[in-house]
DNA sequence: CGCTTCATCTTCGATTTCGAAGGAAGTGGA
DNA sequence: TCCACTTCCTTCGAAATCGAAGATGAAGCG
């Protein structure tokens, strides 16, 4: 397992510009790093004589010459990333332009604790490092997404339900002691958040929402990823407005959880005598037109839109993707942009868009793998 | 009327460092700006003879030979800043430190319309100039605080409220024609959070609260201003949880602004028999231990706090500084407090302070200045 | 009081970066 | 087809930056 790229200030940057895509030729390096163009030739072709950079045919033409376009190089290493979900990993292999060469899901119960969690992990990454990778390749930095609350100063888990034993474990300190890396160890909504700010080019100002068995939210202010001391983006644990009262699992009534998230469908679906086994069902009896659960999806979507009003005249974000396994659902995303555009301020709604993610399901992957290049080629 | 500083890369940055507060030695700018020492040393020294920088005493140990401390000279430039309320104008001239030459509170009613308004804070300026600024020391930029939204984009003020013909007004153009100089136009709810930002080392996430006659409300994130689209920090048309309906200026019911409001309070009060001037005069009649006028405001701190809660939920800011001259009444951030720590998730309340504003009446001013030498010295 | 230690600041040769000039490769119009 | 023009990239001397070594001044300590 090999530690730190033989880079030096200047050549890291201008490989991190490739690596994230930013940057496509020498030319487009000059611009974005705001080093001259000579030195950018000078640094460029070090990088290359190290194998980390490779030239592979030319670009299209700008009215000019055509670009000799650079790519990073295969051999320059890979990154490990995971998604922990309560029943399921997703993990994979990236290089380290973030392109995945290997995803699959693993069962891997959460509950059975960190150290037993995350030495699966590790296992898991051994075997697809063996299978996939040349040996040669080097690993260069490790991510795993952890459905809690991460705190960034120690990068514990802090307070996570429905993770019994987490609490305060030192998840980076432990997969540091099986790699000599940059290991990143994040709440999985905001890695989704991550990955999927990168399929909005020219938005530096986004809300994610993922609506699955609880609702997250991640958020990227000015481009970068808003952790704020570690809650940052809960929208789970707001009050909503109610004629009843139902009391939410952390102790307060009326929490927007309590009403729509799929948990909470699920069991008022089971109130009318229709069972399901995941929130992702709920999509299939929509698409049936089953009435009970469009409509109760359709109230879902009008919650969290009243919520999102607050937030939309705070924040003012370009975009608020909304994924999650109950994403698919069209009325749910329809009833949050009817709450969110009738009640907002034309202001801020006027350049505003509320659509559906694009990042996919490996969005937390794609995420970790960006914010592991930021880590990893500094 | 000069134009730009004659300093070039590298010395900007450094007079920024020095302006702004962050260093006061050479040590401390090699420390900051990354430069090497011996580079510093070189840059320093051509700032000082060209009159930018001066050398006043030494510092204080850390153990070693005592640093010399640098100032920015006095001769190097002023800025003019200005806020502009309803029926008056603060305004006063800064030296490049954002330290106050002079500020003053002039009447001014912006229901004139932009030309008129603008122009005569022009004239001040050039007042102010030639009596508190010798004729060699030249004017660095301008700035003023508009008591209405800014479009960031083409910084002309959209859709105001109470300012009668400034819809989509040039006003960064407007000055333009008269100052060829870096020009600041911007919310006055965000000067004041810039302002109050620079009160609160150590934080970087803030969120500035301006209860006066309206509820305003600037953010700051990562130690910047966060602007959105132009509306980012708006909280007063947020829907709250209440039993009756009142119908909001904005057209929609139970704004926050419509029951939390010094507007608002003022209009409850004289529904009691107690009819008050101003919102800073609800101050008085609380301190007085009025029960309408404790009871009105305990009120609508609880009604501002309930709509933090969702907002520290998301942002999980450092700080909520609370300013205006409703601040100064204990009872109001006393019960903003109740209903944030009740409601909000521990994690996102466990170092988050609630405090009343540190900046004084003069943020907006201060904050102007903070801005402005960003672009001043950019 | 002298000694050590520390942080600050400067000197100076080595290294890096810059920028102007020019070559290379392509586009588009006469 | 020729020619002007654009963009991309490199060459090379000038300028800026770095970093190691040393000088400076001050605090801490026996």
């Amino acid at each position: 397992m090999d530690q730190r790229l033989p880079v030096s200030g200047a050549q890291g940057d201008l490989l991190r510009l490739v690596a994230t895509g930013k940057a496509e030729s020498r030319a487009d390096l000059a611009r974005l790093s705001g080093l001259a163009a000579s030195s950018v030739s000078l640094r460029v072709e070090e990088l290359i004589s190290l194998g980390l950079l490779g030239e592979e045919g030319s670009g299209t033409s700008r009215g000019g010459r055509r670009p000799r376009r650079l790519r990073l190089s295969p051999s320059a290493g890979v990154l490990a990333v995971a998604d922990l979900g309560a029943h399921h990993a997703r993990l994979g292999l990236l290089d380290l332009s973030g392109v995945p060469l290997v995803i699959e899901e693993r069962p891997c119960e959460i509950a059975r604790g960190p150290a037993a969690t995350l030495d699966l992990l590790s296992d898991a990454f051994d075997e697809l490092l063996a299978v996939h990778v040349p040996g040669d390749v080097p690993l260069r930095g490790v991510g795993t997404g952890i459905p809690g609350p991460v705190d960034p100063a120690t990068r514990r888990v802090v307070t996570p339900s429905r993770m019994p034993g987490w609490n305060n474990f030192p998840v980076a300190e432990h997969l540091g002691l099986r790699y000599d890396l940059p290991i990143l160890v994040e709440n999985d909504a905001n890695l989704m958040a991550a990955g999927e700010a990168k399929h909005w080019p020219g938005c530096d100002n986004l809300m994610v929402l993922k609506a699955g068995t609880g609702i997250g939210c991640g958020v990227i202010v000015n481009g970068h990823l808003h952790r704020g001391r570690g809650a940052a983006g809960d929208i789970s644990h707001v009050r909503v407005r109610s004629d009843s009262s139902v009391l939410c699992a952390c102790g307060h009534p009326d929490c927007l959880e309590a009403y729509a998230s799929g948990a909470a469908l699920m069991s008022a679906l089971a109130d009318s005598g229709i069972t399901v086994a995941r929130p992702a069902d709920i999509v299939g009896l929509v698409n049936d037109a089953i009435p009970e659960a469009t409509s109760l999806v359709r109230g879902a979507g009008r919650r969290i839109g009243e919520v999102l009003t607050v937030l939309v005249n705070f924040f003012n974000p370009d975009v608020i993707a909304v994924g999650g396994s109950l994403s698919a659902a069209e009325p749910l995303i329809t009833a949050i942009r009817a709450a969110v555009y009738e009640r907002c301020l034309p202001l801020a709604t006027r350049d505003l868009e509320i659509a559906p993610a694009r990042a996919g399901r490996d969005a937390a992957l794609l995420g970790a793998g960006a914010l592991l290049l930021e880590a990893a080629l500094a």
